[in-house]
DNA sequence: CTCAATTATTGACTATTCGTCATTTAATGA
DNA sequence: TCATTAAATGACGAATAGTCAATAATTGAG
């Protein structure tokens, strides 16, 4: 015996279908090719009944990417549950930040599209505070582990400084990066042939720049990574065929 | 006696026109308020006229990029040609960097339109190139003040690291913070009261991990960086009212 | 100055899109 | 069986991008 109605699955498989045809045309042809009347068609039901399921076009993308962001903070949590050492966990949040990206290459195409284009504001209040809780939890996540360096001795913050900033600080640099990365294919021109690794490196050393102990120079942490990835991510991610 | 006829400069005149109330456009809602037949009629032209400009919408909004990123490259090479400490150079180029978001803050949203929406395709190679073209000046500048500081002895890479690694680590940085910063109105309700300052104190840290000496622990940068401000972009900067 | 040739401008037109809603179709259960 | 409720439809209105034949303006040779 069901929770759910023969209906109220109809309704919900159909929705991811929906989902699933929009991430693949965003994938296939941007924002401009995401057209409603095209879902409809191969969905093969009419533009109404897609309407039903979700009042705009707007609506959709941000549901993908509020599927994505789901899925990464439980990943953040995972990679923060480790046990390990402030640094490590840390390491480990790295691993899930690169997993993510492997699994979702195009969330920060989405992301951007987000807040960017006026999509913001055409979309659901619930939608939108889903989204702010994902990034203000994986943030709070972050945080979480700074303040346990704190608390182990492993990092001493200055007087003016606070543990939001060193997260803004991975954070900022995060999203820029794969920004950058997943919106560009010639930065081998410009000399960057491994772009990920160079994001590593510098994680790195603004960990280091910040003290927090024991220092990349003293500790192997992409061995801590690569076994991160492993352990924690290895094989199948959750939620991922 | 002008270099060019009354007509060439009619048209130059009626283009910085579009570009302008493009941007404004763009500012006040976003890439979907953008409409050729808005522009049209606010320039009380035709469409067709606007269209004898620019081919497209994209072309236009690459433009807007373009002129953007032509200062920026300028405001660089400003800094970088600046009398001082290569890590002082650098913070000049901070300066450089913050200055250019304050005169135009819409340019990160718009850089991000041209990565994420299917714009860059649309547009020509020469509008393309360009851009291509400033980012890579833009990044051979920064580049230069590391390969500068290895020279003077103030900064030494490991064996697996590239001057192209730093910069990408600084770039990625900026790129993420200004992205969020100017498309984000809730980060004092994550902690983040100064995103700026914090972006700032990050940069410094990531140089310090570095081990770029003066360490930011040893020499007030943030006074350099207010001296760069003053002295190279103070009081009215270049081609700005 | 005149007027044919060239150049610039126009806006009606096509095609495409989003989102709505009266109408039709299907499902339900008394 | 059939009245009532729910779901699905697609024609429609309103915008928009971009085109292009027709029109207006400009130019410069005679």
């Amino acid at each position: 015996m069901q929770t759910l109605t023969r209906k109220e699955r109809e309704k919900q498989e159909r929705e991811s279908k929906i989902l699933q045809l929009a991430s693949a045309m965003l994938k296939e042809s941007g924002y401009l090719g995401l057209s409603m009347d095209r879902i409809a068609a191969e969905m093969e039901y009419s533009k109404g009944t897609i309407y039903q399921h979700f009042p705009n076009k707007e609506e959709i993308i941000l549901s993908l990417a509020n599927e994505a962001l789901k899925k990464r903070l439980d990943m953040f949590e995972t990679a923060s549950a480790w046990n390990a050492t402030s640094r490590q966990r840390m390491a480990a949040i790295g691993a899930a930040a690169a997993e993510f990206v492997r699994i979702h290459p195009m969330y920060f195409a989405v992301d951007q599209l987000v807040r960017s284009a006026s999509i913001w504001e055409k979309t659901s209040d619930q939608r939108r505070q889903f989204m702010q809780n994902c990034e203000a939890s994986c943030m709070r996540i972050v945080g979480g582990i700074v303040n346990d360096a704190i608390t182990d001795g492993d990092l001493r913050l200055a007087n003016n400084m606070t543990a939001e900033v060193l997260v803004f600080g991975l954070w900022s640099m995060n999203f820029g990066a794969y920004s950058i990365i997943t919106s560009s294919d010639s930065l081998e021109q410009v000399g960057l042939p491994e772009p990920e690794i160079a994001l590593w490196h510098n994680q790195n050393l603004l960990l280091d720049g910040y003290g927090w102990t024991p220092l990349s120079s003293d500790f192997d942490y992409f061995h801590t990574f690569e076994q991160a990835k492993q352990e924690l991510f290895g094989g199948r991610t959750p939620n991922e065929p």
